[in-house]
Order: structure tokens, then C-alpha cells, then sequence
DNA sequence: CGCCCCATTGAAGGGTTTCAATTATCGTGG
DNA sequence: CCACGATAATTGAAACCCTTCAATGGGGCG
């Protein structure tokens, strides 16, 4: 078991472009040589830094390469509360075309590598091209469909559930994104997860400490490994 | 106090054209005499009816002009989870777009008039027009933001939190579509209510009765009159 | 190696649910 | 129009889950 932690501490989540959630826009835009003029390709962020402050114009969406990012907003009483997590493949920033300004804050949870998508740009895009269209639209009502679901989880269920369906949520996006891997790597803090369920800190470490009990993972640190993937999904619904 | 009560019960919520969620849609289609060929007006379903079953093929989205419907999803127990109430104004479906089916079941709560606006129809139109492809993309991605919102409300808050950002949200709602009053018409049970907020109906029913103990509102059976708008408001943060 | 931060674990308190009983409301038919 | 039954809503008490407060353990980084 300390193994798989081993070779797991170098393991580094990327998504290729065929994999991305853009690339189905990119990948066009490339046989058309128009990539370079909506696209920068692959910005570099370090860990922490914040790439986008609430309330400043939208530009633009971020399109995560390797590594990840977190949105939160921060209350009256200066507290954040959490309302996202980003992978590789995800695209940020949906929710400000209507605001025309960034409704979070955006920070890197690790070194992060990031293509920054052009809306003004991509929306002319549109105009001329119909899978570009039916793509923006596509991403954007998924996006809402996911939230639904969300909402569902966090209103209906109970904290171990929401940990396991937070757990294979992000198992599902791995694997969605080329990484279809029993061992997870969690790249944020058990502060952030617990702040994104609406738990404690010690109500999220219970959860875990419970999973393993049940037999359901094994958790190291920021590492878990599932040993019994029916088990988590059922636990999920 | 029973004065009012009395007057509301024959209140009845719609939306005019112009303050519709679809409208900015209708009115320049309408300029066009194109309106009838994408757009079937003010259809009545009864109360309790069900408009669409999930997993059936979308089609169309459902725009409410007076009246009101529930979403929902059945569990693999056959109970119901409600993820969304929809009012006069509002446009139910567009999560489906990228999953090709309706992922929930729409039912009226009441007697309701319906407009249907047809999907392929309307991104023709999307194609044509750039101000209907904007007024798209300001939907979805406003919609987003309302999920993200409601994913905070209900990740972060208890009990009375979240029933008091319920029916702000209420208020909210028919302010924007032109019926802004203190006095609100619950048009779903108090069953609904908790099974949307992710509570028990006591639960419901205790914080009803909470509010009314602090003097922020007035709760006869379906109907509540605010009697301190700030103080709600205070509650909702 | 030591410090600091993060994570885990325990015990008490508070909020929500569950179970149970009562009261109110709505729709129906006389 | 009122009476009745069925359904919906309210209220109380005990059980349970999550939070809060507190202390301990462990891992990463200089």
C-alpha cells in the first residue's frame, strides 16, 4: 500500500486538447489557423496566486491545462466560502458572461497551467461557425445540468454521502479527462473540501477515517486510494 | 391583518410580454412575424399535470406566463427531489439542451399558460440575429450564476437561513416580473418546500413559525405577508 | 532537526430529524 | 351554505447527527 503513495507523489493530472472541455473549440480553430488570435496558450500561475479578483470586467475564461483552481466569494464577515473546483479540462468563468464581471474570486490550488479563451473573440466565432455555437451552447447547459445535480446532493444528503459523491465526482473527471485511476490525489486542503460541502473540518476527517473503516478507501494524507468503487456509489446516491 | 389575507386569495401572478425571461426573444420575433412559427402561445396545463416526463427527447423549452411549475427527479426509492420552482417569466429546460432529453419532470403546481419556444427553431434564429444569440448566451450563463448562488445557500446555511432565502427569493422573483408586494402566494405545499430546501416539513414548519416569533413575517396557510423586509434580508446573508 | 500548519480524535452542546399527536385547511357532497 | 372526511400544517418530546471546543498526532518546509 505505502507503494502505490510512493509513485503516486510524483503523479501530475494534464489534460490533452482532445480531452479538454475547449477542445472542441480549439481543435477547429487550429484548422482554421485562428487559434493564436483567441487563445493564449498555457499561462503558468504558481500555488496560491490569484488569478482573478470578484467584481473586476470579464474578459475572458480560463481553461485549466494541468493543475487546478478554486472560486470562492468571501462573506460579509470575510470568510470565503467555496463554490468550485477546477480541473484539468474545466472551464471557468460561464457564469460572468451575463454579470460581465468575474462573480469569484480565482486561485490556484497548485502550480497551474492555464489557456485563456477570449469571449468578445469566441463569440464572433459563433457567428461563423455553427459547431462553435452548438458547442458554447452545449457547455454551458451541461454546466447548469451539473449544477442541478450539485444542488441536489448538497440540499438532500447527509455528510458522509456528500464527501463519497464529492470523492467520485472527482474520480469521474479524471477519468473523463484520460486519468481513469483508483488513486486520487486531493489538491486541495480538507479546510477547502470542508468548506466546499458546508462541513467542518473534523465532520470531513470523521468521513474519511468512517470510509476507511467501511472498507470503502484508504486515505493517506492527500492521497486516497478506492478499494471499493460500488461501495462509494452507492453510498452516493 | 385578515383584510389582506382576504384580498390576496384572489390573486393571481402573470408576466406581461415585455418582463418575461423570453421576451426580449418574442418581441423581436414578433417584429419579424416570425413569433408563430417558433413559438406556441400561452398553452394550459391543470394543476398537478405533468407538462414532461424525464428521460423523454427535448424538444422545447417552456416559458411560464402565469401560473407555476415544479422540476423533479425521482429516486431509486421512487420518492421525488424538487430542484426548481419555476414562476411567471421564467424558462424551464435549459439544462437540456446538451443532454438531448429533459432531465426532469415538469409539473404544474397550478393552473398554469405555458408558452413553448422550440430548440432547433430557435438557433436558427441564433444564427440570423446577434442580439437572440446574446440574449442565449446572457441565459445560460445567468442561470449558472443562480445555481452557483443557490449551491452556496444551501452548502453553508441552516435551517432558517435558507427558508429565509427562499422566500426573499420569492419576493425577489415577483418583484422582477412586475409584482412587487410584501404580500407572497405560496403556490407549492409546505411538503414541497422541504423537500426542495433538503428539510423536514416540521422543520418547514418550525422556522415558519420562527419568523413569525421575530416579526419578519405573517405566515395564513399559503400566504405571508413581510412585515420586515430587512430583517429578512439580514437572515438570507 | 525543529517549527508550524494541517489533520485526526474525543467529549459536550446545539440543531435537525424522527415519531407521535393535535389542529387547521381544502374539497366534496348533501 | 354547511358538514364532513381527507389532506396538510403545526407542535411536542426523544434520538441522532453535526458542530464546537479542546487536545493530540503527523507531515512538510526551511
Amino acid at each position: 500500500m505505502q507503494d502505490i503513495f510512493k509513485t503516486l507523489r510524483s503523479k501530475s493530472y494534464s489534460v490533452p486538447c482532445e480531452l479538454c472541455s475547449a477542445g472542441a473549440l480549439c481543435i477547429p480553430m487550429l484548422l482554421n489557423n485562428k487559434l493564436d488570435t483567441i487563445l493564449q496558450r498555457k499561462i503558468s500561475y504558481l500555488k496560491n496566486e490569484i488569478l482573478v479578483k470578484a467584481k473586476t470586467p470579464f474578459t475572458k475564461f480560463y481553461v485549466i491545462h494541468s493543475g487546478a483552481l478554486k472560486t470562492f466569494v468571501t462573506t460579509s464577515d470575510n470568510q470565503q466560502q467555496i463554490n468550485g473546483f477546477y480541473l484539468p479540462g474545466d472551464i471557468v468563468g460561464l457564469d460572468s458572461i451575463s454579470t460581465k464581471v468575474y462573480n469569484n474570486n480565482i486561485q490556484a490550488l497548485s502550480n497551474t497551467l492555464v489557456c485563456e479563451l477570449y469571449y468578445n473573440e469566441l463569440m464572433s466565432l459563433v457567428d461563423t461557425q455553427k459547431n462553435v455555437r452548438d458547442l458554447i451552447c452545449n457547455l454551458l447547459s451541461s454546466n447548469i445540468y451539473d449544477y442541478q445535480k450539485l444542488v441536489l446532493c448538497y440540499s438532500q444528503k447527509k455528510a458522509d454521502e456528500r464527501l463519497a459523491t464529492f470523492i467520485y465526482s472527482l474520480y469521474q473527471r479524471y477519468e473523463k479527462s484520460g486519468h481513469s485511476s483508483l488513486n486520487i490525489k486531493l489538491v486541495m486542503s480538507r479546510a477547502d473540501i470542508a468548506n466546499y460541502l458546508g462541513l467542518t473540518i473534523e465532520t470531513v476527517s470523521r468521513n474519511i477515517s468512517k470510509l476507511q473503516e467501511l472498507n470503502i478507501l484508504t486515505a493517506k494524507g492527500k492521497y486516497l486510494f478506492i478499494k471499493n468503487l460500488n461501495a462509494l456509489i452507492d453510498l452516493c446516491n
